[in-house]
DNA sequence: ATATAGTAGTTGTAGTTGCAACTAGTATTT
DNA sequence: AAATACTAGTTGCAACTACAACTACTATAT
């Protein structure tokens, strides 16, 4: 069961792979346990808040958070159901719309925030030394 | 936006974030291609292949791969219903089953592995020297 | 100008996940 | 040995994801 590639390249792939569930699920475990919304709500409400106009259009939220337009669609649905953001007409490009972030949005990812700062603290960056993040940093950034 | 986190820790966190997206994306993606069934069939009979009597109990898996019970329930279900395993009773505690992996499941492991193997190679491992695989091999375990 | 191809976004549908409630069996306490 | 607590696994249900088909508009080619 192996092949032209490495014995290190697979275990280090497992890693990836486990750190990655164990993560995700500690830190939207860390959210839901206070009440607070998905991880993927806070990323597309601070792609918004980000911007300068504090809005853009869904195909650059896609691109920017990696996530299908079919999701994305239905993601915003859903904070704009919740009034964390509104959809505003687009006379540029009148097949889309701008999503906007509203009062409630802001207001929702700084609530959000302390909650996800410590999960990351605790659940990511407390095992390693700061030398060891930015080597770690380094190294995945290859990937994007 | 900041707090007692440090900028490189956010940095790391968002990498490994991006970087699970892309590649479980990829990965994905190309056993789809191929007609082939997700990662997790995998993991499921590559644990049960692994292991010497070539069965596990449910619970087994479940903290082997990080799934949860229910989860798990559904996806031997799925195994069973395209026969790659087979439930058999467990004498020693009623309430159970074992899962057995049966020989189509053998035969898709093998199936699986080559795709498998070349994804985890072009999408992840080609991105790093052996030296840089065996320092985010040696990072990402402290996170297990 | 008109046809053609491409892009933005939505929706139907089927499959998957997460949670809570449940069944059934095992382990512990008294 | 009866009661209690715990564990293994399943199931109903609601939410979410993935894909294909679709509408509506924009860009390109002739």
């Amino acid at each position: 069961m192996s092949g032209e590639i490495d014995q290190v390249a697979i275990t280090a792939w497992a890693r990836l792979l486990r750190a990655q569930k164990v993560l995700l699920e500690e830190v939207e475990g860390k959210l839901k346990d206070k009440g607070l919304p998905p991880l993927a709500w806070y990323d597309v409400l601070f792609e918004l808040y980000q911007h300068p106009d504090r809005r853009l259009r869904q195909f650059e939220i896609g691109e920017k958070i990696l996530l299908s337009k079919f999701n994305l669609s239905r993601l915003v649905d859903r904070l704009e159901k919740n009034g964390l953001v509104r959809r505003d007409a687009c006379p540029e490009d009148q097949r889309g719309a701008y999503v906007v972030i509203i009062a409630d949005g802001k207001r929702m990812l700084k609530k959000m925030w302390p909650t996800y700062a410590r999960a990351i603290k605790e659940s990511f960056a407390d095992h390693f030394s700061k030398q060891e993040l930015a080597t770690l940093s380094r190294l995945l950034v290859k990937l994007s």
